[in-house]
DNA sequence: CGAGCCAAGTGGACACTGTCAACATACTGA
DNA sequence: TCAGTATGTTGACAGTGTCCACTTGGCTCG
């Protein structure tokens, strides 16, 4: 997808080094990510990547990119599994994100880490599929308001906050910010669903 | 603090380096942040600043440091504002802690970046640190429980579910990934209490 | 079918980084 | 006064991203 054509020396460099910087990035994270690494465990010279990607900020956009369409991909069959229901939707929305994220902790850190300050192609199909994934939140919420299930207010806006608080918790969780939190699968899920529901809950005790 | 004594060839290097490197920082972010060229602008030579921390890490998890101590500062003031009113305190502490975030917000990433896997002392500063600050927010949750406003459970993790909130809220600012968002000083401010009042007034639409 | 073009890949170089090792200096306390 | 030690310096090394000139090989078109 990154470039074009079929094949030529090598056969879809492009592809090899997304599949082998995925995996490089699992292991060491964004920061010690090296294209020179990458391109000897290829097989390739040195420069050999920089027919396919413009910088190192370039193929780690990429790789941020894919990071973004399969979070889009699992939030929105997560919340599919909740018809009817705005606030199941919402939470299992809400696991389903952190769970991916905790699947694929260094992918996530590179996603959310610095922006590349000039915009190449691939940075900018990394704001797509940002703008992509955030738009099944911004659905959820619409659909709830129609539902009177939701109060009323700028959809963007109630997404926005909902999507701060999956984020945070993603990202404390991540940097092992957060203590006592369950390890365990089924544990997990149960404090990462009251973790996500304390939002649209609320904090405050209702009037019983 | 990093070291003791007073001041030997230069001066308190120790404390330059910090000073210095708080400027460089705010200038050119985390991953640019050159122990050579700090040492550089300083005027000493590029192996001084190893006599006073033991890593380039060290250095940063000092910064770091530094940072959630102003945090906590910053956030205890703002609660203080708002004796009696729990949920008043709630809001002002996540208001005064994004814009301290917003103020520096390469020292924000920073503090919230890759954790240096080797502990070294002043790491274990930043942690003792980031739990003072995280203090702050418990003791408010459970004074807001004392006084019935806040529903009962663990505070810690009510707690911990308002910190994402406010965490997440800096972090996608600090990444410019949250459109229409006022830039001024007054509408944003409004804009931000907004965003930290979702999850004490619950996004759920009451019985009216 | 063959010539030529251009994408794809190579190897060398440069400036830069963090850090190790050996050395020089200056302050301190006995 | 003098040794010891904290502090700072110089040189080296391996590693990085990227610029540059070069070669290679497959496709296209006359």
């Amino acid at each position: 997808m990154a470039t074009k054509r079929k094949a030529y020396h090598h056969g879809d460099l492009a592809a090899e080094l997304l599949r082998v910087g995925g995996e490089l990035l699992a292991a060491e994270g964004p920061e010690a990510l090296s294209l020179r690494e990458l391109a000897r465990r290829i097989g390739v010279s040195h420069q050999a990547p920089y027919r396919h990607f413009f910088d190192k900020d370039a193929l780690l956009a990429s790789l941020a990119a894919e990071g973004f369409m399969d979070l889009g991909r699992v939030v929105a069959k997560a919340a599919a599994r909740h018809p009817n229901d705005s606030v199941g939707q919402l939470v299992a929305a809400g696991v389903a994100y952190v769970e991916q994220g905790l699947k694929q902790p260094e992918r996530y850190r590179l996603m959310f880490g610095r922006q590349s300050s000039s915009p190449t192609p691939n940075s900018q199909q990394l704001e797509e599929e940002s703008h992509a994934a955030f738009g099944h939140l911004v659905a959820i919420i619409e659909r709830g308001q129609a539902n009177g299930v939701f109060k009323s207010g700028d959809p963007q806006e109630l997404a926005a906050a909902a999507w701060c608080q999956v984020h945070g918790l993603t990202s404390l969780l991540i940097d092992e910010r957060l203590d006592e939190v369950p390890a365990g699968g089924k544990a997990r899920r149960q404090f990462l669903a009251q973790m996500c529901g304390h939002l649209p809950d609320g904090l405050r005790r209702r009037a019983t």
